[in-house]
Formats: structure tokens, sequence, C-alpha cells
DNA sequence: GTATGTTTCGAACGATCGTTCCAATTGGAG
DNA sequence: CTCCAATTGGAACGATCGTTCGAAACATAC
């Protein structure tokens, strides 16, 4: 039967960006479910496709949920170390200020997401929470992910903080990551990370957060 | 078949205690696995009973994680209040120290879990992993176990730092329950709550942790 | 002894899981 | 047009899920 050409489009929906719709569905509906929690068939339905268009483009749940945590992860660690490396260059050697080294750590999360959420007001940013989650497959993604730019970050806190015991700020860092994974699953009230105002209102409570961590990063020592 | 008594007795284990092993069984598997990552056979399995033992005491899967979460949760809350009420009653209508205030908050965690350690060196200690299970099972028991204490402890708090703004004061104190789940959910290094010492070599990683919250609660305010 | 209520177990139920297979459809290249 | 590779949807697979059921095994009171 012949169709209007703008309605056969319409019927393989935007061309190809099942794969997109794919991630879209399996990040909302895993940060709202968790991994265990979260069924093929009820992603294909979210994604309004089939069920084996899923295994198709990613072969497995697992690979799925890699493909997930990659494509939000990524741009922010590029973008932390991008802003530390900017920090190191411009004070030529000196010690960073710690709160300005918090702040490249944590402000890229929002700012991504801000531009996420101007880019799709219904843009699903709750990459985050998953990692919160029990399940073994996403255990063992995330310490890859985290450790790298920990690592990177660590030396930066121990020139900015020669007089603090090496081991107890290494804790204080992975505390300052558990601030934000709280914060990202959703446990804070006043916590709107919705689309309102551009996803932009973000600052106070990113104020609160980089105070927090700066504060316990510091603890006694000149800040 | 006549059976030695003892073996006889030994075929129902310790006599009725299936409901607490069952219990130990769940509360270990689902800080393992989450909750939706741990079906009732394994449980069961872990428990040395049969399928229907669990359903037989706690009717349903749900209300096993509300029975085991409860155990655990209702010790520290009572403890907590106990500590807070001391120092209040101590200190007679004064404000109280920031640090005392979060030690009593976060020590009691610390030193049932030891107390149960003592009693048994295997006794699992994972409840507190549980609350970072995106489950919507776990989702709706948690708030009603942290809201509590918590509007208890945020007055104390105020009259400690009444020159914090209130609205602010409360994220931050959200945000030191943030550390302690992300404590407890053994993404801090170090954080051998094992064993070894029978469970009181937790006094670095408590303090680091609770001069991490008070620096950031007090941020910038007099100590 | 019998009777009663509690506890445990193994089998089975229907539902849903992740994955696989196959036919149908699509979009270009020759 | 034909042909080919990429993509999609629907049916089906075996496995496992939470729960239910009925028959044994148990302790206890009479």
């Amino acid at each position: 039967m012949a169709q209007d050409p703008a309605l056969a489009q319409a019927s393989t929906p935007a061309a190809g960006d099942t794969r997109e719709r794919l991630l879209d569905a399996a990040e909302r509906l895993f940060a709202e479910n968790g991994f265990d929690g979260t069924s093929m068939r009820a992603l294909a339905r979210a994604a309004g496709t089939g069920l084996s268009a899923a295994n198709y483009h990613f072969g497995s749940k697992e690979a799925l949920l890699t493909a997930v945590m990659l494509r939000r992860i990524n741009p922010v660690n590029e973008l932390r170390l991008q802003r530390l490396e900017a920090l190191e260059a411009r004070s030529r050697g000196a010690a960073l200020p710690v709160e300005a080294i918090v702040d490249a750590y944590l402000r890229p999360v929002f700012e991504i997401r801000a531009a996420s959420i101007q880019r799709d007001p219904n843009s699903p940013w709750l990459a985050a929470r998953i990692y919160s989650d029990p399940s073994a497959a996403v255990s063992k993604l995330k310490r890859e992910l985290f450790i790298g730019v920990q690592a990177r970050f660590l030396p930066a806190l121990q020139r900015a903080l020669p007089q603090r015991d090496a081991r107890d700020l290494e804790i204080a860092q992975q505390l300052t990551t558990g601030l934000l994974v709280h914060v990202l699953s959703g446990n804070v009230s006043g916590n709107e990370l919705s689309s309102t105002d551009g996803g932009n209102d973000y600052e106070p409570l990113l104020r609160e957060l980089v105070g927090f961590a700066t504060a316990g990063l510091t603890r006694g020592a000149s800040a």
C-alpha cells in the first residue's frame, strides 16, 4: 500500500535512533528500578521498540548497562580532568585551593546534566543513581569508572593539604564521592534536579555540596 | 527407624531458630546482591531450610525485607536517641557541641555492629548496604526508618548552629547520612568492618567520618 | 495412648525472566 | 529493477521467579 512518505518515515521512527531510545529508556528504568528490577521487556516497551532490538544492538542486558553508564560518565570525567588541568596550568606548580579542586570534581556532573536537559527537557538523568545499585553487574563497572578520576585528583589534594595524613585524605576523598552519589540518588530533599529553569537551578545545592566537602577535606588544616 | 536422640534433634536444627537463620541469610544476601537480585530459593538454601519456611514465617519476600531492616535499625535508632537525650540532660538547655551530636548519630551504628560481631564473628552486618538498593520495596521503607531520627536530631543541630540557614542545615544533615550510607555500603577503602579485633577497629574510620561531617555541618561558623 | 496446633518440606502453579531464532521490512548500491 | 546487508518485530525456548498447597514431622496437653 502506497503511503504518504512522511508517514512511512514515521513508521520507522526517526530513522535509526532506536539505539539511542533504548539507551534513554534503559537509563531511566535502571535508575528507577535498579538493574535487576528492570526487565528487557519493560525496557523495550518504554523505548517503543521490539524486545529483540535491544539484544541486536547491545548483545545482552549487561552490555546495555555498560553502554548506558559509559555514555553518561565519560563526558563528565573528561570535563573533570580538563578543569583540573586548567587549574594546574594556571597555578604553575603551586598548590591549588581545595575548594577549586572540589569544584572541578563535582561541578561537571551538574553542568553536563543541565546541558542535557536544555537539549531535551525530558532527558533522563538518573544515571548516577545506578551507582548505588548493589547488583553485581553494576559493582564491577562502578569501580573502574570512579577509580581513574579519583586517582588523578588525589595528588592535587595531597599537594593542597600536605599536612593531612595521606591515608585519611584518601578516605576523605572517597567520602566526597559518597556525598555526590547520595545527592544524585535523590536522597537529599530539595534536590529538584528537574527541568525547571532549564536545569540551571543546581547552584545552591552544588554550593552546599562543595562547601560541605571542602570543609570535610580541609578539617583543621589552614583553609 | 529408631534414631539416636541427638541425631533426631539435629534433624530439626537447633529447635526453632529457623526464623533467625532466615533473617541472617536474608540480611547477608540482600546486602550482597540486592533485593531483586536475591531469590527466595537462594535465601532458603543459605539458611539451610526449605523454600516454604520463609513464606511461612514472614508471609512474603517483602515482609521478610521489612523484618530484616527493622531488626537492625531499631536498636541503632534507640541508642542514637538515648545518646542524644543523655547529652541534652547533661547540658541543661545549653547548645551542644556539633561534634557530640554527630558522634551520637554515627557511633551507635558501629557500636552495635561491634557488639553483634562479638556475639557471633560471622554475624552479617551489611544491612545498611540495603539502603542504597534502588528497589521500590526498599525505597518505601528507607524514608520511614531514617526520617524519624533525623527529625529528632535536626533541632539539636539548629540550636548548636543558629547562625546557619535552617534549610542549608537540613541538607547538610542529609549529606551526613549520605556519608554513613556510603561507608556502610563498602565504598570506602579501608572499611575493614571485619571481625578482626572483635569488630572494634572501627575507631579510625569513625573518627574520620565524624570529623568530616562535623566540618561540613559547621562550615565557617564558630566550631 | 489420642488429639491439636505448629513447623517443615517437596512438589507444583502460573508468571516472568534473558535470550535466541526466523521471517518481514527497510535503505542503498549495482 | 535485483541484490545485499542492516534492522525490526513476534513467537518461542529453557530457566527461574514468588507463591501456594498438602502431606509429613514435630512438640505439647490431655
